[in-house]
DNA sequence: GTCTATAAATCGATAGAC
DNA sequence: GTCTATCGATTTATAGAC
């Protein structure tokens, strides 16, 4: 089975390199202005040749989701156990808006019904989104049990906020303004969501 | 001149209707996703029709964006001059997520560069989005000096972040789960805004 | 599996009659 | 100005040769 494993390889390979040119240009220009040529010239093979692998754009779009979200799911692992869950939760936070500053997350349109049938069809998406959320979800709690996030609000409304921290468009902002650095811009923004606006007596290190 | 100004009338009442039901679509589907059919056909005219009012999709777009800035302008405006500027910007900030909540908040994505052109081309807009970016930016740096916001932040990472909550998805979400009321969304994002996640001693009003 | 070529559908925009 | 009908361009997806 060795030549068969190979080939398996190079499938795997190219596969792998179309679905990063996929996440490059979500990112880049989102899901409705890519287009399945550009991916192709991207990759640099042809259309036809594309859709051997994917059966549609929709497909490409949920492929490249399910790597970003396992990715995540790593990153959440990688979390010592015995860290406060406030950590756990800024270091996943920060994380992804290094990806996002780094031009690599892709972004996905929550109105297109096309392609949310497509993510919410997919075992690989939903089955991993349930696993980040649960672990963010338990988290969440602990840190509000810990005093660290206000046991007040509701743990979905945590959530929802940390998620959408990762798609936020001010770090982009921040960053055509040329007046930080990345690693400035990912404090600021750290310390808007954690600590919100309001001057505090004292500040979070 | 009464007759002149009565055809201009009528025809104002028209392209009021049209910009409302533009601002209605971009608010449900976003810009990509909005047909001029689509348009067309909310409004009940012909398409043709429509092309007589405005030159393209974009300046469709754009006079939506428009009207909904001008209504901005008119909310800044209305805040009274001696009221803390902490609480003109929390009064400017409830509107906007009022006006996300109640699916009326046009969403334009920043990466679709035709329709960049077109706005950065409207003197009407961008005059606009000056005009409140400058009263905006001046109770900001004041709400700093008042000692209610954190005069550490750069003011436009204040600004962008406030801009950012009147599209941010949150709301949406927590609306589609519907275990919550449209004014409890707004108080509980308001908070996580202003305060923060984190745990406080003084909990704000 | 990869290519060229093209089908099929959609959408923005316009022509021309009234 | 409003309509019907259509153009022209773009885009997703596929057929068929190699």
């Amino acid at each position: 089975m060795a030549r068969g494993a190979f080939r398996e390889q190079v499938l795997k390979v190219r596969e792998d390199a179309i679905i990063a040119s996929v996440n490059r240009l979500l990112a880049e220009k989102g899901f409705d202005l890519m287009t399945v040529d550009e991916v192709a010239a991207d990759v640099g093979i042809a259309k036809a040749s594309l859709y051997k692998h994917f059966a549609s754009k929709e497909a490409l779009a949920a492929a490249a989701m399910v790597r970003v979200l396992r990715k995540a799911a790593d990153i959440v692992e990688a979390q010592p156990a015995a860290a406060p869950a406030i950590d756990k939760l800024k270091a996943v936070t920060r994380w992804a808006l290094d990806v996002q500053l780094a031009g690599e997350m892709p972004t996905l349109p929550s109105q297109n019904s096309s392609l949310r049938a497509e993510l919410l069809g997919s075992a690989a998406y939903t089955d991993l989104l349930t696993h980040v959320s649960d672990q963010l979800g338990a988290w969440i709690v602990k840190a509000q049990a810990d005093g660290d996030i206000d046991p007040s609000l509701p743990p979905e409304l945590v959530l929802f906020t940390l998620f959408s921290r990762a798609c936020d468009p001010v770090p982009g902002f921040l960053k055509a303004g040329g007046r930080y650095t990345d690693a400035q811009i990912v404090e600021m923004v750290m310390g808007t969501c954690f600590d919100g606006l309001r001057r505090r007596p004292e500040q979070a290190s």
